[in-house]
DNA sequence: CAAGTTTTTTACCATTTGGTAAAGTTACGA
DNA sequence: TCGTAACTTTACCAAATGGTAAAAAACTTG
């Protein structure tokens, strides 16, 4: 008999806990990201890291507990280069600057920006909050050091969200569309150089005053 | 005793069914686009259209059928707009034309799009024979019209597939990240105007030579 | 190395879900 | 208006699925 080890008065994680939650994660991550929740069962997720089902619930007290935490893990780390806009910076090198980091966060991590695609297209029903509550205070935040410098004419004159909105597009697109992108752009060699290139001349165009 | 009405050497359809299959797929499309394929239940589907589930199966002989026949109507529907761009006409204005038209399916259609995007993001199970069969031809004969309007410079240079691709990132992002975008721009009155407005512009300065 | 604790495994279970059988009802052409 | 074909409803069912119980195994620590 036993209790499972998550609950409010934790003690720390073992190392056994904390390498087979991570085992969990990256397993549950990549079915998630394909399937969607509903789509992904325990079964599967259990195959896909070598542990039995009931293994499982011994780390995370059921399946939507390992979605919410994916999710929750998945927002820092989604969010920091927005954050990484230096309102004392160059403005077009700082906006083009992280341009490329979420381009490179497209080609390094598909599998997050799937997740979080899947969430929000289907209403993120489990992301609502965390968006209001995290994503809102920052997204305005760097909208204002948008505006600030537009009015400094330092950038063409734009929508500061807007902006930000087809960046998030744009280069989430490569991420979550790669299964038609892969299909009407075979040869895929040079396939992200492309893109960057494309991407960071289109840019450069919209922003230039 | 009798069978389902589908099946090759088909009689043409009755008026309750083309009604009934058409209520059916009404009450489909937004509850695969919001849920997915998996998570949308036969169950979900009749109360939805106010049948019982086995005559949702006399109309379809399975919940992927009424899946993939809501795949098969909203690819043509879908991309006549791309087909629409003539080579005869002024490069920068049919490009413009047909951003203006994705930008109004966004809007008038979110359903669809977002159908589409649960589809591709999870690796078009039920469409990549559709993609390579339909789509690619259509997508490679328009790059192909970019590129002579590029080479005779009408439209700036660039690669013309990048320049499909964005167009589809950022007019469809508006409706299946909606769930997001509302959140960060609550003022809901003129966010459709201002999202016009402003991929009006930011295309309008990628294309000018 | 013994005792306790953590982790894993096997055997289940209740519910949900896609789908079927077949009887009942309605629409419709002759 | 009557008979037949089209359609709808009720009652099911087997498989899949999220999750539990509890014993077995492995690990830790005094």
């Amino acid at each position: 008999m036993r209790e499972t080890p998550v609950s409010p008065p934790e003690r720390k994680p073992s190392r056994i806990q904390t390498e087979n939650r991570q085992r969990i994660r990256d397993a549950a991550l990549g079915l998630f990201a394909t399937h969607g929740f509903r789509g992904t069962t325990l079964d599967q997720i259990a195959d896909a890291c070598g542990m039995h089902k009931p293994n499982l619930i011994y780390y995370y007290e059921s399946k939507e507990a390992i979605h919410i935490d994916l999710l929750n893990t998945l927002m820092e780390e989604w969010l920091s280069p927005l954050g990484a806009m230096d309102p004392g910076g160059d403005p077009l090198e700082e906006i083009l600057g992280y341009i490329r980091r979420k381009m490179e966060m497209s080609r390094l991590y598909p599998r997050e920006s799937r997740l979080f695609a899947n969430e929000i297209v289907q209403g993120a029903p489990r992301m609502l909050p965390h968006l209001e509550s995290t994503l809102k205070p920052l997204f305005d935040s760097q909208c204002g050091i948008i505006a600030k410098w537009i009015k400094d004419g330092k950038i063409a004159d734009m929508h500061p969200a807007h902006l930000i909105f087809s960046i998030w597009a744009v280069t989430q697109h490569y991420a979550d569309f790669e299964a038609q992108i892969a299909v009407l752009l075979p040869g895929d060699d040079k396939r992200a150089r492309g893109a960057d290139q494309f991407v960071e001349v289109m840019f450069r165009k919209v922003l230039t005053p």
